[in-house]
DNA sequence: GTGAAAGCGCTAACAA
DNA sequence: TTGTTAGCGCTTTCAC
C-alpha cells in the first residue's frame, strides 16, 4: 500500500479511499492511484483490514451435512447470494451432532462476521442458548423459535397441508405419512412435527379420520429408511392409496420400495415429497414435491444477516421471522408430466 | 489478551505461548494463564494473528457447482479433512464459467492460505496460467496437467476400463458409452476424454470393434441430457446390451429413459456409471458404479495443500500427482444386489 | 522460562 | 480533497 502511495505521490489514506470507493476523491487523483495499483498489482491485505475494521467480509454457514442434497442446494444458493454482496462463505458441518452444534452456536465459525445456522439436533429446549450469542446470527428453520434471534424458514405446516390436499384432490382417501419423528410431540417445532401437523390438518379439514397406522416414524431421513418404512407399511396390511413423504430423500426410498413390491405409482399409490431437490425430476416415476422456496430463503437469510452485521450486534431489534413462498410441483408420482418444463 | 496477561500476572508473550501450545512454558505458569483465559472467556483474534503471521488458517475450495452431487460429496469430505487439521474452508462456485475460473485461479479465494481447485472449463491450453500462480495450489482432476502444480485425481482411464470390463464380464458385447465430449480429442485430459479412452481400451483388449454409433456425446452431464441421449440411441436403431454412463448423474437419466422405453435393466441392457454418488443406491434398479476414492482424494489433497502452505510457496518442489484407489461397485443395474451392504 | 518492544497493513479520527 | 497520527491484537526478535 505504501508502495502504491509513493508511486502515485499520495498518502496511504488516499489509497485507502480509492480502494474503498470513498466518494470524496478527485477524479484525477483516483485515476493516478488506480494506475499505480494496477501497475504494482496491489491487493489489499484482508487480515489487516479485518483487524482494523472488525469485519472479515466472511459469513459462516453451518449445516448438518453437505452430502444431503437439500443442504447442498441450500449452500449453493447461499454462496451465490453472498457472492452477489461480495462476501465469502465458510462452510461448517455440524454432523447432526448435538455437542458439535452447541459448540458452533456458542462461538460461531471462526473468522466470520456472522452465522447462518441450520441445526438438526438443537430444539426448543435449547432456546436459552440463543440469549448468550454475542455475534450476528440468523437461524434457518424454526427448531429453536421463540428466542431473540431472526429466523428464515419455510411454510412447513402449510406446505405439508397443501401436499396432502394435492393427494386428496386426486381422490385419495387413505393417505400415509412417512418420516414422523419417533418421539412426535405437537409442541415441538422440528420440521417432522410441523409437517405431520399439516398432514393432520388436511385430513381433518377433509373430514377424514386420523389413523395411527398410517403415520410411520422414520429417523433419520435417509432413503433406505424410507424404503424400510414403506416395506413395513405394506407388510402391516394397512390399506393406503397415497403417501406423503416428509422429504424427497425419503420419497426416493419410498418409490424404490413401492417399485420392488410391484405397486404402480401413481395408479395404486400416489406419492408426494417435500423440498423439491433436483433429483426428484429423474426418478421413475418423477417425484412430485413441495418447493419450499430455497432461493428466497437463501437470499433473505443473507440479507438479514448483513443487516444485523451492519447495524452492529448491540442494536437489539425485534426478532424477525420470514417464511418463503412455497408451491406444489406436480410430477408423475401424482399423475403429472415427468418431462421437465 | 492484555487482560489475560494482567490477570495471570505474566506478559503478552507468555499468554501467546500458552495459546499456541508452545513447549517451553512452566506448567504452573501455563495453568495460571489457562485459568485466566477461561475466566475471561478470552478468544484470540484471528485477523490479528493472520496479519502478524501471514496465515489465516482458512483454505479455499473452488468447484463448479455445489448442487452437483459429486461436488457436494467432495466438499463434504474436504471440509471434514480440513476440520481434522483445525482449518476452515471457504467455498467458491465458479459456475463452469471460464472467465470466473480464470479469475479464481489468478488470485485464489480471498482470505485463504491456499486453494483446492476443481475446474470445469480450463484445460491443457491454459497450462501457462499455472506458472503465474503465487499461492499454494493443489488441482483436483488432471484437466490442466503438465504444469508446475500438484494434482490429486482419480483413475479415470483405468476406472472406466474396469467399468467396461465389468459389463464385458456379464457377457455384454455391444456396449454404448454416454457422455463423450462433443469435441472429443485424445490429447485432451478432460474426464470425458479419459473415460472414453478407458472404454475403447477395454473393447480393443477384448477384441471387439469400436463403433462410432455407440459413442454418444452429451454436454453437460445432466440427467435430462443422459435421458435424451439414450432416447436417441434407442431411436437410432443401433443394437446395444450395455451402457457405460460417464458419470452417475447421466446414469440416473439413462435408467429413467430405459425405463420409459420399457427396456429391462439389467436383463435387456446393463448399466454402469462413474462416481458412486449416494443416490445411485436408491434408483430402481440401483446403479452400479466406479467408486473413485473420494475420501482419499479429499484427504490427500488437503494434506498436500497443507504441506505446500507450511513449506512456503518459495520452496519449489517437483509437482506431484496422486491418483486415488478405485473400485467397482456392482449393484442391480449390472445384476448385483440392490440392498445396501 | 519469561519479558519488552517493534511492527504486520490497514482505516478511523482528526488536522490541514 | 488530502495528509498525519495512532492503534486494532497478535507474534516475533532479542534480551534477560
Amino acid at each position: 500500500m505504501r508502495d502504491v502511495a509513493l508511486l502515485a505521490r499520495v498518502s496511504n489514506k488516499t489509497v485507502s479511499n480509492v480502494v474503498n470507493a470513498h466518494p470524496h476523491v478527485h477524479p484525477a487523483t483516483r485515476a493516478r492511484v488506480q494506475q499505480a495499483i494496477d501497475e504494482l498489482g496491489y491487493r489489499p491485505n484482508l487480515s489487516a483490514r479485518g483487524l482494523r475494521s472488525g469485519r472479515t467480509g466472511v459469513i459462516g454457514l453451518a449445516v448438518p451435512e453437505l452430502r444431503q442434497p437439500y443442504f447442498a442446494e441450500l449452500a449453493d444458493a447461499v454462496i451465490a447470494a453472498a457472492e452477489a454482496r461480495n462476501l465469502s462463505v465458510i462452510l461448517g458441518q455440524a454432523g447432526a451432532d448435538r455437542a458439535h452444534e452447541m459448540n458452533v452456536l456458542a462461538h460461531g465459525l471462526r473468522q466470520t462476521d456472522g452465522l447462518l445456522f441450520s441445526p438438526e439436533r438443537l430444539g426448543t429446549e435449547d432456546r436459552d442458548l440463543l440469549h448468550d450469542v454475542e455475534y450476528p446470527l440468523v437461524m434457518l428453520g424454526e427448531r429453536i423459535f421463540g428466542g431473540p434471534t431472526d429466523h428464515v424458514t419455510m411454510h412447513n405446516v402449510a406446505g405439508a397441508r397443501a401436499a396432502v390436499e394435492h393427494l386428496l384432490g386426486l381422490g385419495r382417501r387413505r393417505i400415509a405419512v412417512v418420516g414422523a419423528h419417533p418421539d412426535h410431540r405437537t409442541g415441538q417445532l422440528r420440521p417432522s412435527d410441523l409437517r405431520v401437523q399439516g398432514y393432520r390438518e388436511a385430513l381433518v379439514a377433509a373430514g377424514l379420520p386420523l389413523d395411527a397406522g398410517l403415520e410411520r416414524a422414520v429417523a433419520p431421513w435417509h432413503p433406505e429408511n424410507g424404503a424400510d418404512a414403506t416395506r413395513e407399511l405394506l407388510a402391516s396390511g394397512v390399506e393406503f392409496d397415497g403417501i406423503f413423504a416428509l422429504n424427497d430423500t425419503l420419497g426416493i426410498g419410498i418409490l424404490r420400495a413401492l417399485g420392488e413390491a410391484g405397486c404402480r405409482v401413481p395408479d395404486d399409490v400416489a406419492v408426494i415429497g417435500f423440498d423439491n431437490i433436483a433429483n426428484g425430476q429423474f426418478t421413475l416415476p418423477s417425484l412430485s414435491s413441495v418447493d419450499p422456496g430455497r432461493e428466497e430463503i437463501a437470499e433473505t437469510a443473507v440479507a438479514m444477516l448483513v443487516e444485523r452485521i451492519e447495524s452492529g450486534t448491540r442494536t437489539p431489534q425485534t426478532p424477525r421471522l420470514h417464511k418463503a413462498a412455497f408451491h406444489i410441483v406436480a410430477r408423475e408420482s401424482t399423475g403429472g408430466s415427468g418431462r421437465r418444463a
